[in-house]
DNA sequence: CGTTGACTTGATTTCAGTCAATATCCGTGG
DNA sequence: CCACGGATATTGACTGAAATCAAGTCAACG
C-alpha cells in the first residue's frame, strides 16, 4: 500500500477525471478516494513493458495517459497484438483472478502515467464498493464481444477487409484532421499492422500500395494518412 | 418478476446446486434465495433457441441442464461457433449492458433447462449481492482469456493444429472412455467442427480421414473416437 | 558516407477454399 | 423388408489468397 499520490490540488483534479472512466463511474468521490489509497501511480517511457508475458499477474492497471499494446507471443515466436489500450481503459484485468499468469506483454508505445491495483486488495475493494465490480464486468463484457467481432473477422474475412477495419479502429482513437487526408497519429510500421490483423508485413506492404495506386490513402515510413475515408468504410463493410 | 420456481423440496436441492456454481459461489442461502426471485425457469428442446443474433438483449441465463451452442452469421451468411455452453456455465451477458442486441444466437444442442435473469434485474441485483458482481467479472475475464487463446490460435495455426485443439477442448467436458478409445458425447458434423475453427467441411474430412489412416482417430457418421489421447495433444502442441 | 531499419516488389510455394462428382448412412413409408 | 430420398461424408481437380523467400530501394542518422 504505498502511498505516491500527487499533492491535494492534483488529487482533485485526478478524482474528477477518474470518475469519469467506464471504471470509477457511479462511484462516490468519498469511496473513489479509498479505492485511490490502494493505487500505486506508475509512469513508463516510451518501449518499456508494464508487464511480461508469463510474469505471475500482480497489478490491473488503468491507463491515465500514452497508449499501450498489449502482445501475445506464441510458442514460435510469432507476436500478435491483441488490443491497443487508450487512456481511462483498464488492462491487466487477468490479475483479478488469484494465482495466474499474465498471457500477453504490455508494451508502452509512447510514454504512459497508470494506476495500478495490487492484485489482492481489487477484489476486496470490489467487495466494499459494488459499483466498482458492477462497471468492472460491464467492461469485461463489451471487451469480450469485441473480441469477438474480430475473431468472427479473422475467420472469415480477407487480409485486405481486416486491415480496412483495423485502420477504422485506430482511426476512432488517433485520428488527427490534416489539410490533405486524415493521419492516424501515432507511429505504424507495416509489421506493426500486420501483427493487429494476423498476417505478414509484406502482404500489408501490397495492399497499401495497391490502395496507393488507387488515390485511397499515402503511407510513408511509419504513417498513414486516409484519403478517401467513405471509401474505406466501404471497403471494410462488405 | 414470475414465480414459476419448483416446490420447496426440489428449490432445496437446486439452491445447493446453484451455490456451487461460478456466478452464485460464495453467495449465503439466504441471498441467492431472492436472486432467484427474479429468476425465470427456462426449458428449450434440443435444435430451439434461446435467442437470436440481432434481436433485443433480455435475459442473461444460466444454463443448468443440456447443451448450447453461441453462433455468429456473417452478412454473407458464414457460421461461426463462438463457443459450446455447459452446464453452470452463464450466456446472454450483453443482455447486462443496456440497450444492446445479442450479437449471436444461441442454439440448444441438446434438451436443456436455464435460469433466466431480466436485463433490468441483473445490475440492481449485483448492486445489492457485490459477491455476484465480483463472480460475473471473475467469469468474464476469464472467458476474454479463452478467447485471445482461441483468437491467437487462428492467427496463427494451421487448420489441423486448431483442429487438434477444438477436440481437446470438447473432450474436457464430453469424454466418454469406451473399450476402444475416447468418445466424444456429441453429435458433431464436420460442419460444425469446421465451425468451430473457422474452416470448411472439405478440409475438416480431409484432415479426419488422414488421421484415420494413421490409426490416431475412428470417425462416423456424426461422432468422433480418439484411439490415440496423447498423440493429438503433442500435435495439439506444437 | 556507410550502416541500419523500414519498405517495396517479384517469384515461388503452400495451405486451404471452391466446385463437382460420388459414396455412405439412416430413417421413412410403401 | 426393401427401396427411396435426404442428409452426411469422401475424394479429386482446380483455384486463389496469402505466406515465404529473395532482391532490391529508400531515407534517416550517427
Amino acid at each position: 500500500m504505498i502511498k505516491l499520490l500527487p499533492a491535494h490540488i492534483v488529487r482533485e483534479v485526478l478524482l474528477k477525471k477518474l470518475s469519469q472512466t467506464p471504471l470509477f463511474k457511479g462511484l462516490p468521490d468519498s469511496d473513489l478516494e479509498q479505492v485511490l489509497e490502494y493505487a500505486i501511480p506508475t509512469r513508463l517511457d516510451a518501449e518499456a513493458y508494464f508487464f511480461h508475458q508469463g510474469t505471475p499477474a500482480q497489478h490491473v492497471y488503468i491507463l491515465l495517459e500514452g497508449q499501450i499494446k498489449v502482445l501475445q507471443l506464441t510458442p514460435e515466436g510469432q507476436q500478435v497484438v491483441m488490443r491497443m489500450v487508450d487512456p481511462i481503459e483498464i488492462f491487466g484485468c487477468v490479475a483479478a483472478l488469484s494465482g495466474g499468469e499474465y498471457p500477453g506483454s504490455a508494451l508502452a508505445t509512447k510514454a504512459c502515467q497508470a494506476l495500478a491495483l495490487p492484485h489482492g486488495d481489487i477484489i476486496k475493494l470490489m467487495g466494499r464498493f459494488p459499483q466498482l465490480a458492477i462497471n468492472a464486468f460491464q467492461i469485461m463484457v463489451k471487451r469480450t464481444h469485441e473480441l469477438q467481432d474480430r475473431y468472427l473477422e479473422l475467420a472469415t474475412e480477407t487480409v485486405e477487409k481486416r486491415l480496412a477495419h483495423a485502420l477504422l479502429r485506430l482511426l476512432e482513437k488517433n485520428a488527427v484532421e490534416t489539410p490533405n487526408g486524415t493521419l492516424i497519429d501515432m507511429p505504424l510500421s507495416r509489421q506493426d499492422l500486420a501483427e493487429m490483423v494476423g498476417s505478414t508485413l509484406y502482404t500489408i506492404s501490397r495492399i497499401l500500395s495497391a490502395w496507393e495506386n488507387k488515390g485511397r490513402v499515402k503511407s510513408g515510413r511509419e504513417q498513414i494518412t486516409i484519403l478517401d475515408l467513405a471509401w474505406l468504410e466501404s471497403l471494410a463493410q462488405d
